[in-house]
DNA sequence: GTCTATACTACGATAGAC
DNA sequence: GTCTATCGTAGTATAGAC
């Protein structure tokens, strides 16, 4: 109990403000114990940062769960089918990069991005690499003239359209002149979204 | 000339590790100079951030100036001239995600997109927003089909895409498998990336 | 298991010599 | 202007009571 009081409020701390800027002794105030208590249950404030990408990996892998299962058996997908279940996984990855909740995911998965330590092995294997192949797997049903690589790059600029809704949030805020996004500008963002994409996907006559 | 060794110090080790994360004894010794002369000259830890800040606005816009006058008159540009314009930019500003020198830059910007202080004031108005509003003219000269609010959600979207170079390096690697992008996975990605703006800029058909 | 108390290190800021 | 020396604070980790 103490133990996942302890988890989540290092999920705030360390994704908002990083690993160095935050105590051990803030995290464990938050969790209403001692700070030798983080100690006690992961040997040290490392081993509790750990446990902390294994938390937000499994946290998100359930979170997309049912878009990526719906799109599990692509082998047999026609291009026009490939394009609905991508459509359908970006709008999931998206709201999942609106919803409030990823802020503090982000910035720890943003951090580990940048500056990879051990924890962000935890973070692909556990949750984005599953997305990742699933997206690369559905374009080249739906873009037959892409090969491989084509695809995968592809699949790179699809999801950068999804990520600076959250990676780049204040700088759409600013630009849609709003203190936070509102209902109306999120619909918005997630219409225009699904336009690109759809203009993306479409295969081009030769 | 000690001043411009602690400024580009410290954007190195702000950009990569934070601000909490960066110690100013570290600064002080990648300057080979005393901590002490951080306070001399920047009054504090903090005046010493803000003028990072300061700093990486003006590389950045000296980086762009060139592509951001080429388009600075869209005013009569056909949608035509303005598509191209914005591929243009858009290159720009991926090649910029792409070097070396970014990384430190977006580090910092990022943890200022999660968690805005007043560097991120002065990160927007010295450097971001000129360019995001050049590009949104342009895409309204190139998609006269788009209203004012869906043309910065275009201007997210694409933006998004040569974002996620930089920002998304550790997962794009991977998806690629490979250890750092080379010279044919960069230029794929740049192709991937004028091809997808290339759909999403060509107005559709009523 | 969870707490209090404490050892040890590193931090930012400042004072003062030169 | 730039250095060395030092102060006060806050950090992680550990030991030991309960």
């Amino acid at each position: 109990m103490v133990l996942a009081r302890l988890l989540d409020a290092a999920v705030e701390h360390f994704g908002r403000k990083g690993f160095e800027g935050t105590s051990t002794r803030e995290i464990a105030a938050a969790s209403g114990t001692a700070m030798s208590s983080i100690t006690y249950h992961f040997g040290s404030k490392e081993g509790l940062y750990l446990a902390v990408a294994d938390h937000i990996a499994a946290q998100i892998s359930a979170r997309q769960a049912d878009a990526l299962k719906a799109a599990r058996d692509t082998a047999d997908a026609s291009p026009a089918q490939a394009i609905d279940m991508l459509l359908a996984l970006m709008d999931s990855f998206a709201r999942m990069m609106l919803a409030p909740a990823s802020a503090a995911w982000s910035g720890f998965i943003v951090r580990e991005q940048q500056n990879p330590t051990a924890a962000f092995e935890r973070l692909y294997e556990g949750a984005m690499k599953d997305m990742a192949e699933t997206f690369v797997a559905l374009i080249l049903r739906a873009r037959t003239d892409l090969d491989d690589r084509e695809a995968r790059a592809t699949a790179v600029m699809l999801l950068g359209q999804a990520l600076i809704l959250r990676v780049g949030r204040a700088s759409v805020c600013r630009i849609f002149d709003v203190e936070t996004l509102d209902a109306a500008t999120e619909a918005l963002l997630l219409g225009r979204l699904r336009a690109n994409a759809l203009s993306i996907l479409s295969e081009k006559p030769a």
